[in-house]
This record gives C-alpha cells, sequence and structure tokens, in this order.
DNA sequence: TTGTAGGCGTTATCAC
DNA sequence: GTGATAACGCCTACAA
C-alpha cells in the first residue's frame, strides 16, 4: 500500500543505504551523481514519501514542536500562536497546537502527550495560577520531559526552573495607574480576572499599589474576580453596574475582560468614555476594530511566540535563561482627561 | 537516557509482550492483574512514556489530526481552529496546525508534509483560488495522500474529489442584497478580495446579480480587489475614497476585510453608517466588540470546524460527501433604512 | 495468560 | 562510493 524506501530501491536497482543516502543527503557519505539520478527518479516515479515517524526513531528526534495554549480563539493566543508558527517554520520544524480550555489540569495531561511524542519542544504560554499542587505537576512534567532530551520554555512565571519568556506586568500596570491618575481620575473599580492567576494577580496589585501610592481611593471590594474571558467581563461589569454609583474608571486587567465589559455596558447604555472610562491589558490586535479605541498595556505579543521558540530552541545552559519583556501603556479614547 | 518498554519489563520481571499488553491494553490479550499492577508500578516508578513514533511505526498510523490554515492570526481562522480541536480531542487526535500565509503553493507543500507524517487526517480550511495549476497540485497531494490510507476534509469548494464542507456563499450573498436593496440602497460598492479567490468571487458575483436584478446601479469598476486581509480592506476603502463620490453601501467579502474599510474611513473622517453604509461576510466573532455592529452574513465557523473533522473521519465511501451549510443575513447597525 | 520472535521504515556503523 | 546489517521502540501473530 505504501511506497518503502526498500521499493524505491528495487526500482532505482540499487542499496537501500544508497537510496537513504541519496534521497536524505547524509553526513558524511555522498552518493555519485548517476546512482542518485536514478535514485531521486525512481522516487518521483513511485510517489514516495518518507516516513517521519520511521526517520523519528532511527535519528532519535522529530521535527515537531509543541505549543500549548490555554485557548485559541482568543486573539491573544493566537497571535502568540502565530509567532510561534513563524519562528518554528523558520527553524523547520511543525507546530503542533494543543488547547487546556483554561483547565491547568488538562495543560499537565499535554505535557506529558507532547513528551510521547517526543516533540522537539514545548512551549507553555498560557499564564500559571497559584494552585502549588498544579504547578509542582507541571514542573515535574517538563522536568521529565527536559531529561529525556526535549527543549522547552515558558511565557509568564519563571517558576519552574525553565527557560521563561518573562512579562513585566506590574511596570506596565504601574504606569497606567499613574498616567491615569495624572489624567484626573480618582475612582476605581478593577476587573481583575481569576482570583489565582499569576498574571492577573501581579497587575492588579501593581495598579493598586500605585494608586494608593498616590492616596486615590480604592476600596478593597473595588475588585471584581471572575473568568479571563469576553463574558467574565461582561459578567463582572454587571455585578459592577449592580453596585450602584459607577467608578470613574474601570481597570480590567486583560482586554478581552475590558471589551466585555464595554459590550455589557453598550447593552445597559452606559457610554464610555463620557459615563465610564476603561483600560484593558495587552494590546490584541482586534483592538484596532474597536471604537472608542481602549487604553492598554501593550504586550509584544507575537514577539513573545517569536522569542519563547528561540528560548526553547537555544543550546540549554547550566542556568535556566530568563528573558524579560517590557509593557507599554498605550493610552487612547476611553480614558479622556478628566479634569 | 530515555527509559523504554524493555527497561519496564526488565524492572517488572515480565517479558516485553506482556509489559506492552498491560501498559497498552491489547485487544485480545488481557494481563493477569498481578502482573499488571508490577508492570504498572515499574512504569512509574520509571517514568516511562510511550514512544508515539514507535507505536505510529508499528501501529501504522498516527493519532495526529494536520489543519491547514491560511494565517492563524485571523479570527476566521482561529474560529474554525477551535471548533477542529475541539472535535478532534473528542476523537482523541492531537491537531497539528500550518499556516500557509496566504500562499496556495506552500499549502500544497504542507500536505506533502503531514502526509509525511502519516496524520491520521487533513482538513484544509482556506479558501482555494482558480489557479488550475495549484488545484491540480493540490488534488494531486491529497489524492496521493488518500491513496495511503490518509483521510482528508475540505472547507470550501468541492473541486478536488475530496469529502466536504460546502459553505453556500451564493445564497448569504444574495439574500444580503435583497435586504439592502430593500432598505433602500441603490449605490454599490464591492471590495471583493482577490480577484481569483473563489469564495470571494462567489460572495461578490451573487451579490451583484442579485442587485442586477433588482436594476440597482453598479458599474462593472464598482468591485475594488485586494487582499484578503484587514490592510487589504484599508487600501480597497482609500481607492474607493480616492475616486470621488462614495457609494451608499459597501459590501465587503469578508469580515476583516469590512473592518479594515472602516478603519480607513475613521482615519478619513468618513462617519458610518451616517456617511457609507458598509455590509460584511462571516460574522467573526470579533464582531461583538466593533461598534457600530457590522451587518454581516453569518457563517457557523465552529461548526465548520468540528463537522470537517467528522468528515474527515468518517467512514471512506463510494462518493465524496459533500456537507452543504447555509448562511444567514445578520443585519445590524452599519446598514439602517436609508429612505 | 505469558513468552518468543519477526516486522514496521529509516538511519548509521561497518566493511568492502 | 556502495552495500550488508544491526539498531531504533514497539506491536502482534504464533507458539507454549
Amino acid at each position: 500500500m505504501t511506497v518503502t524506501l526498500s521499493d524505491v530501491a528495487r526500482e532505482a536497482g540499487v542499496s537501500l543505504a544508497t537510496a537513504s543516502r541519496a534521497i536524505n543527503g547524509s553526513a558524511s557519505r555522498t552518493v555519485g551523481s548517476e546512482l542518485r539520478d536514478r535514485v531521486l527518479a525512481a522516487a518521483l516515479r513511485l510517489r514516495y514519501t518518507p516516513d517521519a515517524n520511521a526517520q523519528a526513531m532511527a535519528r532519535g528526534r522529530t521535527t515537531s514542536l509543541g505549543l500549548l495554549v490555554h485557548d485559541i480563539a482568543d486573539p491573544y493566543f493566537s497571535t502568540i500562536a502565530a509567532g510561534v508558527a513563524q519562528a518554528a517554520d523558520a527553524a523547520g520544524l511543525q507546530m503542533t497546537l494543543a488547547s487546556s480550555q483554561h483547565d491547568p489540569a488538562r495543560e499537565v495531561d499535554l505535557v506529558h502527550l507532547l513528551r510521547r511524542q517526543r516533540a522537539r519542544a514545548i512551549i507553555v504560554s498560557g499564564g500559571r495560577t497559584d494552585d502549588v499542587a498544579i504547578n509542582d505537576q507541571l514542573r515535574l512534567a517538563l522536568a521529565d520531559y527536559r531529561a529525556t532530551g526535549g527543549a522547552a520554555a515558558l511565557i509568564g512565571q519563571p517558576i519552574l526552573g525553565v527557560n521563561t519568556v518573562v512579562v513585566n506586568h506590574a511596570q506596565g500596570a504601574t504606569q497606567l495607574a499613574r498616567a491615569m491618575h495624572d489624567r484626573g481620575y480618582r475612582r476605581f473599580a478593577i476587573l481583575g480576572g481569576p482570583e489565582g492567576h499569576l498574571s492577573a494577580r501581579e497587575r492588579r496589585e501593581a495598579f493598586a499599589f500605585a494608586l494608593r501610592e498616590r492616596g486615590a481611593d480604592l476600596p478593597d471590594d473595588a475588585t471584581v474576580f471572575g473568568e479571563f474571558t469576553h463574558a467574565g467581563g461582561e459578567e463582572g461589569m454587571r455585578t459592577l453596574m449592580a453596585r450602584g454609583p459607577l467608578p470613574e474608571l474601570v481597570f480590567a486587567v486583560a482586554d478581552v475582560i475590558a471589551l466585555g465589559a464595554m459590550a455589557a455596558m453598550r447593552d445597559a447604555g452606559i457610554r464610555v468614555p463620557q459615563d465610564v472610562a476603561v483600560a484593558g491589558f495587552s494590546d490584541i490586535p482586534t483592538l484596532r476594530d474597536v471604537t472608542p479605541a481602549l487604553t492598554t498595556v501593550r504586550i509584544p505579543l507575537r514577539e513573545l511566540g517569536v522569542m519563547a521558540t528561540e528560548l526553547a530552541l537555544a543550546e540549554p545552559a547550566e542556568e535556566p535563561e530568563i528573558r524579560r519583556v517590557l509593557t507599554e501603556v498605550v493610552i487612547r479614547d476611553t480614558t479622556p482627561h478628566l479634569r
């Protein structure tokens, strides 16, 4: 049914070894041009394709790179994925994309799965939570993977002894808080995402700290927790609206959350920014189509994917390598000067 | 370095065969519970993971499914990908995502690549063009793939003798044209995407035909061609604006194009819908965050991915199976009643 | 139920 | 430069 290299060798009248070398161009050995042409012609005639699995076994390594995301339909991840795809392609690797659907346990399973496939590298792009047990499992799974020759990189928190692209959320959130305070905002609410989500926590805590430093009003219940999704933003905003007097500005720890909040306000007839100002985090590409244009903190998402890929593929060093990425406040139309 | 099944067998004091059966649960043979426990314990102790490549070779099939897209960062494709990921997961398959970056030739290469990997199934989700040579190559590549036991499905045009999910673009475009005419629009322009892109062509021709049937004004140069991207929409709209009197309504053959057009108009100070009405096609999830809300023709994208996966994995029949999907006009705020 | 042995398609190590 | 042949890690008749 399937044409194998032996078939090609027989058809070309050469040995299996020669056929292999002709088609694959061995490292040291070289094949005479006449035989090589005969082999290539035979391969073409028989419509032969090498079996990547067999090659993987014989060579002891594959050519695929695994990318773990929380949700591929989320522009945050699909943008990172585009970066990874680009870098992987440049490195001659195929990308295997696995989605954990926001389930940390599933993420661990997926690392194991990728290890079974003997993927050349694994990139974990979704943020971690403060669940110690799960983090240990993930750390262990990655350690096993690396112990057997796998290369790994994370995007997010460097808590696992693996090469990591660390995004400086606190810096961006701090700058954002100050900029908003400078614009005259004093009463805030925060759509904080999941309580245990580390990046979300970093963003909201830095934001809150910077505000309090300025003496702004930020009661403890100013933060509403919820899912790291559009729906989570809608729901959080509805909670805020039901509560009574609206804040002057709502800081959502992620753009998708901010967009959900804006949708909820639209439905409720609340105007942005006239009635409430809004700021997000990440600067997903979607924002270019949103009006009023959303103020946010820019993370270079696509570059994140590229960097993580490079980091994963880099020569393994003693110490896990950490690459830090700065964030940048981008002020747009949802946060005009207030007074 | 890597722990193999033989190691586990030795550690457990059983034969290779028994270890294999214990860990994998063979079809017919069953393993005594005592031995099984011993094997499982040994595997755990040694942190053994089966080698998927070796299994693939021995079994003659893999557990991965390839998805081809034009651009993973495009919400159209990432939504389809989410559907495929979900269905693939339900079928116990891993998804390998490959992006052709809108290059049809690359798409053909990727099919070959996936064939090398012996992927269990391939789904080609990007629309085809009218390039006969490329289409032949793709057809041939898929035929080769299927001849060696691969399962394939397309989303788009059924021109390749493969199971296909066919979207009825013409129907949606026709209904849209009529609905817009009913609302009083008479002067139109079309942002038509790439000239040779089949889905785009279907949409714009059906739209134009339905309009002319109603006697609406649609000069030949009413259609501006361009890339199937946001940037393509911006550029097309700029061309339209430079041309002189604006049409009453701009029909973009894809939402991303429409969004690009709206961005260009925003920059130019042209108001939607007061100055120009806009309609798109696809109903990508992004639209929920766009204001004014974009009128469009809904394609059930996520379901498309699920259906294509099912179609690919379905029992191979005599005839290639065609599943037709209807589209539905969704009128929103960018196209109010005109007169 | 358990073990033995051959085979899956390539690559790589040796001789020649 | 070319050709046998032994791995690679696992599965699965077949035999016991």
